[in-house]
DNA sequence: AACCGAATGTAGACGCCGCCAACAATGCTG
DNA sequence: CAGCATTGTTGGCGGCGTCTACATTCGGTT
């Protein structure tokens, strides 16, 4: 068991990362609006005052959540990717971590999303957004590489299939498509995605 | 010229419409974030209090602000919607039209996607949506009518075209893409999501 | 025209918030 | 073990949203 002490000694040890696992929790019970230092403080034991000794102000806690909500879905998105698969189960596979992602962590994902680039923390920011959608642009390379998808500038594809997948975790996220809804549909949308609406 | 009493008489007249315009001016200047009531009745010249007279809260101003955003998002798409065009030009016309908004109105569309659904005026805004969603599923359903594309559930449609829309406006109103570039893009976008990314 | 209630604006207060500065306890390194 | 950087505490500042009590004005009834 891990020490328990009655009364926390004058430094916590790893306030940080309690404070961040605090933050997460009531972001994810309750939304980003109502997270404020001074509750997580209360929540974790802290003075009022303590959690400025790790996040300058409140955004830079904001941002070390969203970084870390990057970091979880690079994970998942490795976790899922499968190179050696064609690209529609591959990018229905992808669809899949993504959205289900969003499901999991709908709030998170908006605080990902809302580029409230403080020039500071901007940089591992646009870093982690690169590395995310690195991925996707990697499985459309490797699609045009091996002919199963149209020539053409790579941007715009990936500009097409990231707009879907990102429109599809909004709707996901602001409520708009129920969970079992939006999972249900993945495959299908992909479909449409890569064989169009227009009959052939 | 209309009257301009130096100092305003006890009523204001019409305080309602005058916040909501000095908001929505400070929501484009700074931000949602940054927008606080006592600074808007500042701003306008009344007392602090005075806007709760006419929002019940905070929320309530940023509802009426959404609202009136999907009043005005829905001309904009029903000036641009031609339904004698074929399913191709008609769909890049209505593109350019969101996208053009969501150009225009980044951080009041991020509102209008906020679902801050307190039950109160979520029945305006939810009829909101739906009209708004409307217009775009009456193209897809002419489209099928006129057989310009694919037999499938409708809703299936439907989610396809609105996340890849819905997307690029994030896109746009994230940052994560210049004005330029959306625009210039929404001719091949609105072709691949027709014709699809494997080659016929 | 005079009244009276409803609508609208004002003043003040309460508790919360983020942030800052001054101080106290602790850990670390020479 | 001495000194310094780190981390936590206390207290305070101004701003915020919201509530209540009060003031002024508007509009309909008589």
């Amino acid at each position: 068991m891990s020490p328990m002490p009655k009364s926390r000694p004058y430094h916590h040890g790893d306030l940080r990362a309690t404070l961040l696992a605090a933050a997460e929790h009531t972001l994810r019970e309750r939304g980003a609006g109502s997270l404020s230092l001074r509750e997580l403080a209360r929540e974790v034991g802290v003075s009022h005052a303590a959690p400025g000794r790790h996040f300058k102000d409140k955004q830079a806690l904001l941002n070390a959540l969203a970084l870390d909500g990057y970091d979880r879905l690079g994970q998942a998105l490795d976790a899922a990717d499968d190179p050696a698969l064609a690209l529609e189960p591959r990018l229905t596979a992808l669809a899949r971590a993504y959205l289900g992602f969003a499901i999991d962590n709908a709030e998170l994902l908006e605080l990902m999303y809302a580029r409230k680039h403080d020039p500071d923390a901007s940089e591992q920011m646009a870093a982690a957004v690169e590395r995310t959608v690195g991925k996707l642009a990697q499985v459309v390379a490797d699609a045009q590489k091996r002919g199963e998808i149209i020539a053409g500038a790579p941007e715009e594809l990936n500009l097409v299939t990231g707009a879907t997948l990102h429109g599809m975790a909004a709707f996901i996220a602001g409520g708009m498509l129920t969970p079992e809804a939006a999972l249900a549909g993945v495959e299908t949308l992909v479909h449409h995605l890569l064989h169009g609406l227009k009959p052939r």
